[in-house]
DNA sequence: CAGACTGGTTTGTATTGCAAACTAGTCTGC
DNA sequence: GCAGACTAGTTTGCAATACAAACCAGTCTG
């Protein structure tokens, strides 16, 4: 084990913020998911959901594919390959931090 | 296991920011260490690593004593018992949210 | 056709995290 | 004895963030 505490400031900060945590580990258990789905199992606001939603977009994390259900518009989100990549890489490095200090 | 992934939002944030989790983890390990012994370890600069302890130091989390060595400035730093449970906590929430997601 | 509702997005603002500049005191060479 | 370099930090400037509140386009209801 390199025991090397100092990896844990290279941390991916898009996903280490809480609420994005969140999302994409949600994300990581369905195939996809709508807006109100998410919505409804982070509790977060809309404006904030819409608004990491769109950073997780912008990283290239998350796919958005805006339809409608009927009239009304529909909002789906899908982690991409790179945002599951991320996710994985996130969890081992975080995990291994752990694993060198338990206390 | 009252499989709460939302619980993962409550983390402190004062901790949870990778530098400062760095910080504590390494506080956590001795009785106390000095500020250019963190700067050695955390490989943070000095500007950066005053910062974070100052606001450790502001939410009571570490007690900061300045003295002297020899004509030198010396400062010390040791987590107080309410960092040394903020940590506890915090490490507990974490590990049970990536217990509850284990991929 | 006014007002409420749905499913979002945008905006305003206060807080951050970091790099760079600064400070106070000490040591060295000339 | 004083100019410049060094030590051990603190402060400042600024760009990026996270959150709440305001907004918006379209739909439904009385």
């Amino acid at each position: 084990m390199t025991d090397n505490l100092r990896r844990v400031t290279e941390l991916d900060r898009l996903i280490h913020e809480p609420a994005r945590l969140l999302i994409v580990t949600i994300l990581s258990s369905v195939e996809s998911a709508d807006f109100l789905f998410l919505q409804r199992e982070t509790g977060l606001t809309k404006g904030n959901l819409s608004a990491h939603l769109s950073k997780l977009e912008d990283a290239g994390y998350v796919k958005i594919h805006k339809t409608f259900k009927g009239k009304l518009p529909l909002t789906v989100c899908k982690l991409t390959a790179a945002g599951t990549k991320a996710v994985a890489q996130y969890r081992q490095q975080l995990q291994s931090f752990m694993e060198m200090t338990t206390q």
